[in-house]
Formats: structure tokens, C-alpha cells, sequence
DNA sequence: ATTAAAACCTAATGACCCTAGGATAAGCCT
DNA sequence: AGGCTTATCCTAGGGTCATTAGGTTTTAAT
């Protein structure tokens, strides 16, 4: 009998298939061992649990998100870097639910794991860098790093839930809301005292 | 031996109790049976199961979040009105974990429930109100609601799991975005042709 | 008091998570 | 090539949980 060649990334890879089919919640041990052929109890010698699987897919998905930025943001600067950064965010939403619901959860990840997948930092330092255009001083910088990226994952997340139902389509929202966006930093608001009404 | 007097209310109700303390996912019927003193079976009278469950707390999350801005933002307009809707939106998160976390799921929720409970609409037409002092016309209106729906669940979002960590306090940052997003509103940029770079 | 409708329980099934210990394939060393 | 080591995968089993079916008791209405 040959055996199945089972490593942890390949049933990472599997649950994030998985999730992005059926659903995050969906994303059960003997799922993924069915689906690989092999008995549940195999899994245990390539990941700890089903929490350490659902953190696994997690930062597969914050890295496979952050290299698609990154390739759609090369090159491009302001507005543009904007919504090429935008765009991308949302396309990989779209096209993997699951693992980015994954990305959602406040796992405690395994700190040795967590140390090789970049993911979450590195998506980070992207946003400073797409920001450099407009040239934020900090801490008004970290600010509007929070800021677009709660604006993109907020809509994204509200657009999953089905929030936006029936009314205006949410692409023509999703469009100007970047336009608003890009406005805002270019003209960031000078420190405090804001004036009533 | 004397009857538990359940409904399905108080069945919600300690389910989204055991919710804010444990982590929605952690709400199983059996918890919160043992919480009422009673077996897991008995639940099934008042709820239809834990899908159903969930719903009625996300629901209950809606009222009551809905209820708490309302009240905030009651005889409040412009700025003063934004910063108490935002402030009482990230406060109900921060008491309420589990519930808040309920809302976020996209369930199909009972319709016959749904209609009963009129949380979640009645939330986007007070964000319409609250918005009413920066005089937008649709469809501009629109797209600002949900921006700022967006960026306030964004931010709540993040900041849960754990993504504003070590660096600058959320706090700042929170006020900021609200300053940003006040200015925003009141030179919300004209329709189409955004100016490149 | 009788009866009807609930609320609540016992019992049972099946799915799933996880551990422990045994068998076996793969590579390594001589 | 043959034996050793190691890690892979399996069998077995215990525990929790969701859910259904059917019985029993409380409650309240007639």
C-alpha cells in the first residue's frame, strides 16, 4: 500500500480548499481526511489540532493575500496603488471565501509558526508603503494605514454577510468609496480641534 | 421538581451571555443547556438547533446595538452625532464579544424570526439619519453609509483580532478616523473622472 | 376532577476531536 | 543486498456534542 505523502502544508492546502467550498465552519478533521483519503487520526502527526489547522489556513491565506497585493501594487503609485491595492483585497475575498473568513479568527497561533509565515506583517508594511504617496507624517501615517484598512476589510466583510442587499450594487459603492478614500488622503485633516457640526 | 420555565428567549439570552464569555464558538446546546440547569433535549422545544440559536443572537446583538446608538445619537447632528454613533458602536463590541461576533456570520436566519426583529434594518436607517446633516443625495448617500458602516465594523473587526497590536494605542487611532471621516463627509468628492496620482 | 397541551426527561444514534499503541513503508548505513 | 531507524499511517477506543423519538409530569383550562 503506498502511502498517502501527507506533510502539513498539503493538508493545509486541503482545509483551505475545504473552507473556501463548504465554508470555514465546515472545515472539519475527518473532512479533510476523507478528502485526502486517510483516516482522521493521521492528521495528528502534521498538525497539532483542528485549531492549529484553522491558524495554518489562516496564514496561508493572509500570505497568498499579501503576494497578490504586492503584484498588483508593483509599480504604481497614488490613486492608482490605491485602488490596485483595493481591487486585489477584495478579488481574493471573492475568490476564496473560506480562507479569508479564516483570516478573521482570533486564533493564537503557534509562535515558531507564526515566525516563518510573514503574511500579516508584511501585508501591513505594504499598506505603509502604498500610502507613501501622500505623504503622511506620523503618527497621522499609522492612523490612515488603520484607517483603509478597516475601511477595505470592513466593507469586504460586511459585503460577505450580505449587508449590502438589493439596493445599489456594491461594486458601483465599493468604486466610490476608493474616490472618497484617495480624496481623504489627500487631504488629511490637520490634528485635533474639530470644529462642532 | 419544579419546571425551568424556559422560552426562547431566555434560551437566546444565556446563550449570548455564555457568548461574551466564552467565545461564540464555543456556545454549544450543552453549555448552555447545563447553564439552565436542564438537558440538552429540552432545548429543542423552544429552538429549532444551534444554527437557529445562533441567529436569535445575532438578532438580539442587532436590537440591542441598534437601541444603544439610537439612544446616543438622540437630539445629536454633524460631528457630535457621528462620534456618538461610532463611540457606541465600538463600546457594544467591546462589552459584548460574542454577540457582536453573532452578527458577523452569514446565516439564514429564520424569515418569520427575521421579520419579528427589525435590528439590523432599523441600524443602516439610523446611520441614514445620522448622516443627514452632510446633505449628500443619493446615490452618494448610499455609498457614504456604507463607507462608514464599513470602516466602523473594520475597525471593531480589526482591533478584535488582535491587528492594531503593540504599537500606537487604538484609542488615538479611533479618534482620528473619526476626525478623518467628518471631513470626508462634509467635501465628499464629486461623481466620476478621479485624477490619477 | 378530567383532560389537553405544554415542558422536560430518558434513551439512542451518529458525527466529530483526539490519544495511544501497533504495523509498515522509506530511506540510510554498512 | 540486508538490516536498522524513523516517521507515516492505521486500528481501537473514549469523550463531547447535535439531534430525534417517545415517554412522563407539570400546568392550566374546562
Amino acid at each position: 500500500m503506498a502511502r498517502a505523502g501527507l506533510t502539513a502544508d498539503r493538508v493545509t492546502l486541503t482545509g483551505a480548499e475545504l473552507a473556501d467550498e463548504v465554508g470555514l465552519e465546515h472545515v472539519t478533521m475527518s473532512a479533510v481526511a476523507r478528502r485526502l483519503g486517510v483516516k482522521d487520526a493521521s492528521l495528528y502527526v502534521h498538525v497539532r489540532g483542528l485549531e492549529d489547522l484553522r491558524g495554518r489556513i489562516a496564514l496561508l491565506a493572509a500570505d497568498e493575500k499579501t503576494i497578490r497585493i504586492a503584484e498588483a501594487t508593483a509599480g504604481r503609485a497614488g490613486k492608482d496603488a490605491l485602488v490596485a491595492f483595493a481591487d486585489s483585497w477584495r478579488a481574493y475575498a471573492h475568490a476564496h471565501p473560506g480562507r479569508y473568513t479564516a483570516t478573521q479568527i482570533p486564533t493564537q497561533i503557534d509562535p515558531e509558526l507564526a515566525a516563518r509565515a510573514a503574511g500579516p506583517r508584511r501585508a501591513v508594511e505594504l499598506t505603509y508603503s502604498m500610502l507613501r504617496a501622500y505623504e503622511l507624517a506620523e503618527p497621522d501615517l499609522t492612523d490612515a494605514v488603520r484607517l483603509v484598512r478597516s475601511t477595505l476589510h470592513g466593507f469586504v466583510s460586511l459585503e460577505a454577510a450580505g449587508g449590502f442587499a438589493h439596493a445599489r450594487p456594491a461594486e458601483a459603492s465599493w468604486a466610490r468609496c476608493l474616490d472618497a478614500l484617495h480624496a481623504l488622503l489627500e487631504r488629511w485633516p490637520a490634528s485635533r480641534e474639530g470644529d462642532p457640526s
